[in-house]
DNA sequence: GGGTGGCATTGATAA
DNA sequence: CATATCAATGCCACCT
């Protein structure tokens, strides 16, 4: 069921900063006579039929922006792909999340017990604020950096004090414990729904970037790089008895946008090959050959390939990789003079923001960056990296969008049985019967890979599992 | 005193 | 003093 016009949608397009999408405010925007606000009948009557007249206005403007297209041939038919993938839910072991608790618990019990005994009290262990009182007051621990309000005791400061007091290291332990346990146990548990699933809500209108978010729960952000935290992903199951787990990602997505755009000879060469993009980057940056780059060197290039998204600063760069400021700095002067188009590129986004006030994606959605006049310094700084980060990390959300419609399009075409369950940025979730995993790779990935054109091919990693713990990679 | 709302801090994902 | 999100807890101001 896709709606015909979502006015909502609409006005995201025209201004994806935004974070009001109240009726009475857009019509004030888009000239049409004052909505009363309120909930009297009349201020209720008001904004339906401003609601009415705000469709032309919007339509004739998102014309006029050259995103009609993608409001009407890929936003749109999104929303009613959403609309299901939140109603089908994913499934839920809830005894093994339980489970999880009750062990998560005793770790915790314990690990506070070691820790107040050592400081001779109780505290809150969860109050920042006690914490930095008995780290920095009563053992007398050095102040590494400061908050707005006091001492910072966030995990970097924590993991440099645990070299000179071990205890530290405990404290560690107890946050990634209580992170787990709070977050993603206590939290999941209760909004398993009757049908032994979990169904959150992807938000449409929120990301500036283009993106989607997901929310109550945030199923985009349940744990993985950390062995601990990535357990939890044990509990998502397929619903079905017998089914599996099916998931397609894009591999490097934003680098390869970044060589379309740049048109960079290197990176395009690197791409076309399909060299392991961070080793190629070390081989380059360090001048070495690529079979004798070191696991420490592609590191490091990695680091530099992630802040080249992000519109690296040296600063950046060197907390990024605890070393000096200057050594920093000749890393990237070193990646510029090896990929001279991407830093062309990067003065290109800044300058276009500064010239039309917006960048733009690959498909014409639009991010306005009025803070690129900024007088401040670090405010005008934020908006520079905003203008190159946005165009990257916007067009491979309009690669992924454009995927999905395609996708389920030739899905309830199919007469597959397999549903979409999540998008996570650059990767789809499905669950599916395993005897439709070779019929559902080739569509996915077939459709995925096509989405766009770019000037370097997509590449897309596909991954089967009995849950979203055990995946493994899957060719048919 | 209890309830609520907002800000600050922290940490999880994209990798 | 790296881009974009969401959420938990603590803490404080404010209200009744």
């Amino acid at each position: 069921p896709e709606p015909a016009f979502d006015g909502a949608i609409a006005a995201y397009l025209l201004n994806p900063g935004r974070t009001v999408y109240r009726i009475e405010d857009l019509a004030r925007e888009f000239g049409l006579p004052e909505v009363p606000e309120g909930e009297t009948p009349g201020a209720v009557a008001g904004r339906a039929g401003a609601l009415l007249a705000l469709r032309p206005a919007l339509e004739s403007a998102l014309r006029e922006a050259g995103l009609w297209s993608l409001f009407a041939e890929i936003e749109m038919p999104l929303v009613g792909i959403l609309a299901r993938m939140e109603a089908t839910g994913i499934a839920v072991q809830r005894e093994a999340l339980e489970e999880m608790g009750r062990e998560l618990e005793e770790r915790i019990l314990a690990v506070q017990q070691e820790i107040f005994q050592r400081v001779g009290y109780t505290f809150n262990l969860n109050s920042p604020k006690q914490l930095a009182d008995v780290l920095f007051g009563k053992m007398g621990l050095p102040v590494i950096k400061r908050t707005k309000t006091g001492p910072s005791t966030d995990a970097e400061v924590l993991e440099e004090l645990a070299l000179q007091e071990p205890l530290v290291e405990r404290i560690l332990d107890y946050r990634t414990l209580v992170k787990l346990k709070g977050t993603y146990v206590d939290g999941l548990a209760p909004l398993i729904e009757a049908d032994g699933r979990i169904h959150t809500t992807f938000n449409q209108t929120v990301a500036a970037t283009g993106r989607l978010s997901s929310a109550d729960p945030n199923l985009q952000n349940i744990p993985i790089r950390i062995e601990e935290g990535r357990r939890i992903r044990k509990v998502f199951i397929p619903g079905e008895p017998g089914w599996v787990l099916f998931a397609a990602d894009y591999s490097q997505i934003e680098l390869r946008v970044v060589a379309h755009f740049s048109g960079d000879e290197a990176l395009l060469d690197a791409f076309r090959q399909d060299q392991d993009i961070h080793t190629r980057t070390a081989a380059e940056v360090f001048g070495v050959p690529m079979e004798e780059v070191t696991p420490e060197m592609r590191r490091r290039a990695k680091a530099v390939n992630f802040g080249l998204i992000y519109g690296q600063s040296d600063y950046g760069l060197a907390r990024a990789l605890g070393i000096g400021r200057g050594e920093a700095k000749e890393f990237i002067q070193r990646y510029f003079d090896r990929y001279p188009g991407v830093k062309a590129y990067m003065e290109q986004k800044v300058q276009e923001a500064r010239e039309k006030g917006y960048v733009t994606t690959l498909l014409g959605r639009r991010r306005f960056l009025p803070e690129i006049h900024a007088r401040t310094f670090a405010v005008r700084q934020n908006a520079e990296r905003a203008a190159i980060n946005t165009p990257i990390q916007g067009t491979a959300a309009d690669l992924m969008k454009k995927a999905m419609v395609a996708i389920c399009r030739r899905l309830d075409a199919s007469g597959l049985r397999a549903r979409l369950l999540l998008q996570v940025h650059d990767e789809l979730v499905f669950e599916a019967p395993p005897e439709e995993l070779p019929a559902l790779y080739e569509l996915v990935v077939g459709e995925m890979e096509r989405a766009l054109t770019l000037r370097v091919p997509l590449k897309v990693e596909a991954k089967v599992g009995r849950n979203w713990y055990e995946m493994e990679p899957y060719t048919p």
